[in-house]
DNA sequence: AGCGCTCGAATTGCATGCAGTTTGGGCTCG
DNA sequence: CGAGCCCAAACTGCATGCAATTCGAGCGCT
């Protein structure tokens, strides 16, 4: 059986959700880059609630470690640490390799078209903006999650996705999606075949190399956060005034 | 490395974790059962806080999966499908075969040390109550992950771990516990030889035989939840009163 | 008795208000 | 010229109030 019982993801259409699913989106987009910063009443402002919608929403995109909240703080975009991009990647290989082993087989021709599908329309966007290549791929690997019709399996699937876009802005240096793509093809072709040994070691390879690729190596050694981040530019500030960090979105 | 730098959980000590806490608690010591009202204000007189915040906790418990929301619907505790059972154990097989594949031979003295302690607590409270026996045996699991040093990994491990503990409230007959526990006796040791192929095996057929112990068989042809959930219970409403289900947490 | 309808009570969705905390710009002083 | 302090503005933490929706007990009808 290709498809189980149909179920609705949980997110519906509140208000909440909706916002959620726009910063969600801004951020593997990244409009809103990591650090920046997300004051309740600027959202609520721009998106036409109260404050205690837009931090509601904050508070579940923490809980997706999209953004970081502490107490009496302005929350921010996450800013993940080098060591948590690759656990997150290590996860994201476990569960995608679970997704393709429980589909490899069981797809319908129908959904084998709409991946492939998918992956033409990755392809008509590489002339795009790196930001639109990097969320119809991750796009891709949800599609696939999606189609396991296991909810649970989606949303951490999801979750962690995108965590790892994040980290791409993060972390990546700018790289070709070519190689991506045709992994992708590669994936469902296999997919399609029912080889489940092969399309797992597919799946592996694909994010492993994704990740190898993007991750450029772990700096020195970092001692903290901030520090290290700004070592590369303490040279400047000797012999100039400290270059003040961007904000984001004031109001109008 | 067995430790990595230390980091600390995201939830800190604001009105809202402390409700999360408790209500995650009591739902796996299913001291609140599966399709337990939850109403916001009653919530927030028990707890002494605003519905605000009581709304906001349980937004938490849904983004992980513990509690059911539904637009102008009061909350009730999640009451997962039997295939989401199956789907959450196939899931958390795989993390914590990553768990105990990072883990091993990477334990210091002393965590091995506490690992055994607690395994010692589970097997003293094997007269107590079975609800204490499940709460115990999970959090040896998540004890196990933090020791990953991973945070993504700690907050999937927990989220998964605790959906199991939901559904085996749903779904599992009265089951041993003493094979469990010799289970996480024969994993320590197998951790602190480091042979990370026979743990992850050990880890896997551990798991693997609580989901089966415990979710016996999708009853013959589920339909749709309520319905057969009531099934057994026909009968003794022919010739009876329809028993009203228990409420929870009336105010005073 | 069983079934459907109606209306008040219960409950959620959301905005607003107030108090406490953090932030950062300017002023003073070394 | 730079370091430290101070205070107002910005922002968060939380409670409360109001409108809209759902729930369920009772009523009437068959």
């Amino acid at each position: 059986m290709a498809a189980r019982a149909s179920s609705k993801t949980s997110e519906s259409s509140d208000k909440v959700s909706v916002i959620c699913r726009a910063l969600r989106r801004a951020i593997i987009e990244q409009a809103l880059e990591p650090g920046a910063k997300l004051p309740e009443d600027a959202l609520g402002e721009r998106f036409g609630v109260s404050r205690t919608i837009a931090r509601h929403a904050l508070g579940q995109l923490a809980a997706e470690g999209l953004v970081e909240l502490r107490r009496n703080r302005i929350a921010v975009v996450a800013t993940p640490s080098w060591q948590e991009a690759r656990d997150a990647f290590d996860i994201r290989i476990e569960l995608e390799r679970l997704v393709v082993r429980q589909l490899a087989g069981k797809l319908t021709k129908a959904q084998i078209a709409e991946l492939n599908a998918h992956v033409d329309a990755e392809d008509r966007a590489r002339g795009g903006t790196d930001a639109v290549s990097i969320r119809l791929a991750t796009e891709f690997h949800i599609l696939l999650a999606h189609m396991t019709n296991s909810p649970i399996l989606v949303r951490y699937v999801s979750e962690v996705a995108y965590r790892c876009c994040l980290t791409l802005s993060l972390y990546s240096r700018p790289h070709s999606t070519e190689c991506a793509i045709n992994e992708h093809r590669a994936i469902i072709s296999a997919l399609a075949k029912g080889d489940a040994a092969k399309v797992m070691e597919l799946m592996h390879h694909h994010l492993d190399s994704v990740a190898n690729r993007a991750l450029v190596a772990p700096t020195p050694q970092r001692g903290r956060d901030l520090l290290d981040i700004l070592a590369p530019y303490a040279d400047e500030v000797t012999s100039n005034r400290v270059i003040k960090l961007p904000k984001v979105a004031r109001r109008s």
